[in-house]
DNA sequence: ACAGAATAGGGCAAAGTGACTAATGGGACG
DNA sequence: CGTCCCATTAGTCACTTTGCCCTATTCTGT
């Protein structure tokens, strides 16, 4: 349980803005004392404001630059089996538990589209696993973009509320 | 045009390990000097195989516990000010054109239930929009990650080979 | 009004940075 | 085979940043 009141939000709106700014530099954007942005971001990093790393590296970089999202519908009572063959899977980045019909949605980043039907071929190989949806995404027409949301909530709250979070189930 | 050769990912890789790393830690790490690691670091960023850092800005932080996957069906002449319009709502974080029946498929972070069905009524009530089908996110059964992939990448390519990239259409 | 937390401000040693040089070692190419 | 080019290494230097210390001064909620 921890709350981030406005300047904890300003200094995630700064580090968005320029990522490998110092302490100092962003002590002087904000006004405020070193000492103060760096207990404030000790505080943010103890309470997983932050998640890996892994998500600022480029898949195109990586040579994957074809992205689609693989629905996945399969036996529910083999979920937990399923998942962990699919965490075998390198070119699967993220899978999301789903309501509705579709049980799974894998996100997966392939080279080219032979590579994507091959991998499509190694979920539909997993014990338990019915069938799946394809979709290729053609384009990141928005792309993954949290200011808008930081500037609505520090603009919500006074200045002095606070965002009270459970982030403990992240953890 | 750049190209990442098995050090650059073996970089990447440490990064993902331990993101606060320095320059210093980094060359220890990989024995490699610093000035070594502080140029291709520079490479590596000027090649935009680092993404935007607002992906490492956890929403529950941000009070927004909620993930959700809207798709959307549109008149896709109308695609352009469609898009416009939604990323006018700050809590749509990403969305991506989709090959396939869906034209849209959009990411929502949302505070509760109640937020979520009036974000959705904001996307319908836009001009084109036919309809949208949501999908609430029960877990990320595979958190995101990319360090699976670093690791079958580098052991793929031999020593001194090469991934060539094309990276421009992402700057 | 009070207790506890957050902050500013200062200081200091250690570490890291950015920018530069010169030397080394391959690879590619004629 | 020699030569050019490039990445790398190792070293230096001035400067900045960090991590950690301390204390006095606001805030904040009760």
């Amino acid at each position: 349980m921890h709350s981030l009141d406005r300047v904890d939000l300003q200094l995630l709106r700064a580090l968005c803005v320029e990522p490998r700014s110092t302490f100092v530099a962003l002590a002087q954007r904000l006004g405020l004392s070193r000492n103060t942005v760096q207990a404030r971001m000790a505080r943010l990093e103890e309470s997983n404001a932050f998640l890996a790393f892994d998500r600022r590296i480029n898949p195109i970089a990586l040579g994957h630059p074809l992205t689609a999202f693989i629905q996945v519908h399969l036996q529910q009572k083999r979920l937990s089996q399923i998942v962990a063959e699919l965490t075998q899977i390198p070119e699967i980045v993220q899978a999301h538990g789903m309501s509705g019909s579709t049980d799974l949605l894998v996100l997966v980043v392939c080279t080219d589209a032979d590579d994507l039907f091959r991998i499509d071929g190694t979920i539909l190989a997993c014990e338990g696993v019915d069938r799946t949806e394809t979709s290729l995404a053609m384009g990141e027409l928005i792309p993954y973009r949290i200011t808008p949301l930081l500037d609505r909530v520090t603009r919500e709250r006074g200045p002095a509320n606070r965002v009270d979070v459970d982030i403990d189930d992240e953890a």
